[in-house]
DNA sequence: CGCCAATGGCTCGCAGACATACCTTTGGAG
DNA sequence: CTCCAAAGGTATGTCTGCGAGCCATTGGCG
């Protein structure tokens, strides 16, 4: 018997409860800004429905993140739970120790989306949405710019045109990010990170995978290393 | 709101149930041949504390596997659950809607951890493990290809030192090995394969990143145009 | 030969999650 | 001004899964 590669397959089946993954979902969401300040997320209905959990189990993950300030809700017709203006940090801790797994996975990733995405032959529309995010992140201020940066790298994976991959990227960014927010964004970093991103779009509008990958791996490369410095 | 991204993070948030995803893991443990023929399962209670379920749960899961001859349980001190000898072939049907999901995210996971292995420098018992794993594929019959195929390549996703990577990598085996399984697997192929691997491994333990991308994606490459062509 | 440790086999009560139904609030349409 | 659709808020009974404990079986060790 295979003894390492058990305790892949052997390891536990839930990462926790209905109510915390459900809790864990939203704010996955609204981090990665894939549902923006101001802006109200599905109904409870829905989200019970598209999450596969009970409405009872939404509403209290919901409630949960309105103590935490992440959002609030109001009742009636046009009405639902709506995405705050400012939004708590996340709290710092986290052990340290899966730095590695965490930046290796979204490493092989990324380059890997980047990659698929250049070798597609994408539509209209998909050509936008990457220039339309590209914009927004080049624009973002300082305050906003994580989450216009996580909706680009997002709009790259759904670009590959493959769903799982696109889960998978959400997942890898969401860990990267909870150790990304404890060293400071200066602007000089953001710069660079455009320029970056501004090869990666266009490798990828071009039909270039090589270049998409390479681009990609400098430009999470430069954040990895950047962590490493300060935590270590 | 940035519509599409939605539809990866308000994806169901449990597969199944407890019981389904319990079964779903020991089929994968053993159609990768992480537990071979023969070979004894890990004990019930210690299975539940790993899977993170109930015994109860466990054991309803052995008993789906006992009925449909997948494993045999003996009771008594150095008893417990083995696999047998002759597993069933996986039932056919299957969605063939997301291959294309499907190969996506297992070139992406496996590509990526072929050059992050090559990346790393491996300890001895590391070396030693991929090198037995290429042997053993080598010298496999037909019959037992498709396990030590998976296991050879779970050796290089652990190789990487992610456990994440090795989870995701073992995932999308599992999922592009419930398509292979429909195709017929040849004599020819099957040297082709271990030529490929043949490379794979001498690049990683060389240090050579870029080559043992390569030698991998043109290894899956070929299965991946061999579905495609059987399927379409 | 008898003990006993480790395994599978079994049962029962509790807590979490669920489906379902109904109530309350709200603001636009008619 | 009234109505009502759609949203959040609440309550209840059911069922799944869990924890914990005990039983039955087996084979090695003393």
């Amino acid at each position: 018997m295979v003894e390492h590669a058990q305790e892949a397959l052997f390891r536990p089946v839930r990462a926790g409860n209905a109510f915390e993954e459900t809790v864990e979902r939203l704010m996955q969401s609204i981090r990665l800004g894939v549902v923006a300040p101001g802006e109200r997320l599905p109904s409870e209905r829905e989200l019970a429905t598209r999450l596969g959990v009970s409405r009872v189990t939404v509403r209290e993950a919901i409630r949960t993140l309105q103590e935490n300030n992440y959002v609030e809700s109001r009742r009636g017709r046009y009405g639902g739970t709506f995405v705050n203006q400012e939004i708590p940090k996340s709290a710092p801790g986290k052990e340290f120790g899966d730095i590695h797994d965490a930046l290796t996975l979204r490493k092989v990733l990324e380059t890997g989306a980047a990659e698929a995405a250049a070798g597609r032959s994408l539509g209209p529309s998909e050509r936008r949405g990457l220039r339309t995010r590209l914009e927004e992140a080049s624009t973002a201020s300082l305050a906003e710019y994580r989450r216009k940066d996580s909706r680009l790298h997002l709009a790259i994976a759904e670009a590959t045109g493959s769903a799982s991959l696109t889960a998978a990227v959400a997942e890898a960014r969401m860990r990267a990010n909870e150790l990304l927010d404890h060293i400071p964004l200066l602007e000089p970093n953001l710069a660079h990170s455009n320029a970056q991103h501004e090869r990666i779009i266009t490798s990828i509008l071009d039909g270039d995978p090589a270049s998409a990958r390479q681009a990609m791996a400098e430009h999470l490369d430069g954040t990895a290393s950047l962590l490493r410095g300060f935590l270590v």
